[in-house]
DNA sequence: TATATTAATAACCACTCAGTCATTAAAGAG
DNA sequence: CTCTTTAATGACTGAGTGGTTATTAATATA
């Protein structure tokens, strides 16, 4: 895991042309994640993924397409796969969104891919093609599967009506924050353990706030958002 | 703005020691929060402040300790002053949430100084030291607030008890996101206007679901913001 | 006006890093 | 075993970057 030097025999100038651009993306999205975009050398990248500096650039055109590779494979199609599987849910939108919060989670912010959501954030204003590309590939769709959980909840009378332009922020706000907090602080070390929190259990609580508030009312207390 | 070099009458060495460090750490602020602190070269400080890249390292050790000293000017005090003014307060816990919301965007958010906390959420992994201090000094305390007023609505039987780890983040993350989502996009550029927000509709819109949830129920309407 | 002090400069240094390219050697073909 | 192809290399380039310092010139003093 930390040395990716001395784990295996210094076979000198092994020809493995196609296994060389998955080990390269590999070795891409933990240094990314770890160091960001910019503080990433590309040798070291090449480094991990057992190769020279001149082989990266040899299946990449630039370090910015390597980035946009490692989007491409870990996120994109994995959004997608999310996005349709709530295409014939027949559950209670509250439902709808708890598991569509959890299974984000599952799926992306808990893989080693999750990061790349705090990465984009951090760096978008000194990338911004990137930024443009990530918004498109990533944050649009993801805005767009929230929207159409809400609406579907309004429609259906399970929610009250929401601000359409906002609404979906405060679903999307709670998790990109787990994203960033989560990433902000080292993965390895476990310097103020009073900030770290179980993502699960923070989901949980959010989400039960999402749906019904803080405030005491004579709503019965938990659990019993089946239907209207 | 874009051209720092030609705005001025190339006045050829004035010699102002006491004006300069003021000017100097006022340029640092501005291309600090623009983009971040790795990203932002010396000379460019310097060229802003109308000096050359020698005079800065003249009234200031290091980088490191030029982003000391612009955080020391620009966030110290001003969490303490916010947090006290609620020493005293009266009014319902709800209310209390919704000021402290508010305030905190109009005196710490809305300001040139609210690009920090992005930052340091941003570079945090890469530059440890800096984390360790923002974390003591303005992390901590802000979390320690919205913990009172949730412990003050709890006990006065306003909220429904709430987890007393992760209730905070509650309240925490929409606004940190908002603080991330701001500075992400660029202030000038507006690529992608579908995802600017206006902070205060932003706010309430948090505020009145955090309070009462998304669900539709039996409650007095919550102010009819937009609509499907 | 002559001199001393020192704020400010610009050239400079040591170093980093994305990207290039002539060279090298592993594998396949004959 | 020889020749050809091409995957892989690593030395190199050129643009940059934090920080230093010898030099310059603005001001104070006389």
């Amino acid at each position: 895991m930390l040395t990716g030097t001395a784990t295996h025999i210094p076979r000198k100038r092994a020809r493995r042309k196609d296994a060389r651009p998955g080990e390269l993306l590999d070795a891409a999205l933990d240094l990314f994640v770890e160091k960001g975009f910019a503080a990433t050398r590309a040798e070291e990248v090449a480094q991990r993924a057992g190769v020279s500096k001149g082989t990266l650039f040899l299946y990449f055109a630039s370090k910015e397409e390597l980035f946009k590779a490692v989007v491409r494979q870990n996120i994109s199609g994995r959004l997608l796969q999310w996005n349709a599987q709530f295409d014939g849910f027949a559950g209670s939108s509250a439902e709808m969104l708890g598991l569509c919060m959890r299974e984000w989670w599952t799926r992306v912010g808990a893989t080693r891919a999750g990061g790349i959501t705090k990465l984009m954030l951090s760096e978008a204003r000194n990338f911004p093609e990137l930024a443009a590309f990530y918004q498109e590939e990533v944050i649009r769709p993801g805005q767009q599967l929230i929207r159409r959980i809400l609406q579907r909840g309004v429609e259906r009378g399970e929610f009250a009506p929401i601000d359409a332009r906002y609404g979906s922020y405060v679903v999307l706000a709670p998790m990109i924050f787990l994203q960033m907090w989560q990433h902000a602080h080292g993965a390895g070390e476990t310097p103020a353990d009073e900030f770290r929190l179980e993502p699960l259990e923070y989901l949980e609580v959010q989400l039960q706030t999402i749906l019904h508030g803080l405030c005491a009312n004579q709503r019965p207390p938990r659990k019993a958002w089946g239907q209207t």
